[in-house]
DNA sequence: TTATAATGTGACCACCTGGTCATAATTATG
DNA sequence: CATAATTATGACCAGGTGGTCACATTATAA
């Protein structure tokens, strides 16, 4: 899972903490604002004001660079995740949903480029190991949410007469429109879900949560 | 709403219609496979085996040709939903949606290119006049359905416990996530939907409904 | 035929890209 | 101090970009 050996050069790691860290800052907001094809090395080192010699003494190249940046998003989503969601079989399903949903808008607020980062990557098609970066982020969805499911099917407390891959497309559908949503407001569709007070944000999510459960818990 | 005035040059309208089409046809493969920024003219002539200055005899320059192909796009929506939907107030909301889904699914299958264009146009920061060619294309979704929502709520047919705003997004959250994962398999998360007999696609747009309709309906 | 208008062409331009490398400045070591 | 190792630098490179323009070719008209 952590094969992607984004590997720095030694000279950037002797580095001072706050050099490395205004280093990966900057390159995030590039990567973001552009996506990978498009970010321009030039343009990273012109806001660093370093010399784009020494980037390339810090990173083999700009595929190098980048791994090393989605590396480090991965890192803040799973420190994200784990703080926010009570592992292992939770006793609400739907709880859960809320769970996962409440920890990416948390996410998005406190890593908002790492996340345009993500939806970049998302649709772009040539980054270099896309496929494995984006398998690499997905603990929840599919993996994850699809086991459950068959679960709570086969103890009849789901609708049984639509599969389980349904069940999880229709839930993934709804929480990724949500967090993108919330990610670029131009995308939300009207719902000026940016600028929500958070306690009004858990409205929202409660709202959505109730109309899954209506749709996807057995018949009564 | 059709003020976006994309003006080839009096010499492209000169050309023979085959030859018209095979400019756009290239032109939109280009922009659907790199989006606007990243698409290259002198891959577009290349692949038509044009000289450039011919191509800017056509057009003014690279914003006109992408406007022209988004316009041609637009077009192409309209008629096809036009073609699928029965307008009008329908009898029946959820229908409705079914025909909006089945129109997507044949704009994609019969205009895949053109699908792409308008995808990397959503995702896409910096393209000419953005917001307003996203905007022509947003006949259904928003302006479309949230007034039904309204009236289908006043009426007692639809949960009332919500806001229609909501309604819509859910709405609108699905379909587009179920067309996303249609036109491009890697979106899908193991849904398959792409190469799925148009039998089978039937089948899962009507569950989808049906979640819908459990989640969204009045309850008894 | 000749004169005129309309098209087609590709070398060329300024600018940008990721990447290199000889050199300079700095730091560590003896 | 001097020597050696490490790090910083930016001119430079090949290759790409959107766009131009003087010129060649073709079609139209008289």
């Amino acid at each position: 899972m952590e094969n992607l050996l984004a590997s720095p050069k030694t000279t950037f790691l002797n580095l001072p903490v706050s050099k490395r860290d205004s280093i990966v800052r900057e390159a995030v907001a590039e990567f973001a604002a552009q996506g990978y094809q498009r970010a321009s090395i030039n343009n990273i080192v012109k806001r660093l004001g370093i010399a784009k010699g020494s980037l390339y003494q810090y990173f083999e190249n700009k595929e190098s660079l980048f791994l090393y940046v989605f590396e480090s998003f991965t890192q803040k989503v799973k420190q994200t995740v784990k703080a926010s969601v009570s592992l292992e079989r939770p006793t609400d399903f739907f709880l859960l949903i809320k769970q996962v949903l409440s920890a990416g808008i948390r996410f998005i607020d406190e890593y908002p480029d790492y996340f345009q980062v993500y939806m970049q990557v998302v649709s772009e098609h040539d980054v270099p190991q896309r496929d494995s970066l984006i398998a690499s982020v997905r603990l929840f969805s599919l993996e994850y949410f699809s086991p459950l499911c068959e679960d709570l099917q086969r103890q009849g407390k789901l609708r049984n007469d639509i599969s389980a891959q349904m069940v999880v497309f229709i839930l993934d559908a709804t929480m990724d429109r949500f967090l993108r949503g919330y990610a670029r407001p131009d995308l939300d569709g009207g719902m000026a879900l940016a600028g929500m007070q958070p306690v009004q944000m858990l409205g929202e999510i409660d709202t959505i949560i109730d109309v899954l459960r209506s749709g996807l818990l057995a018949q009564s």
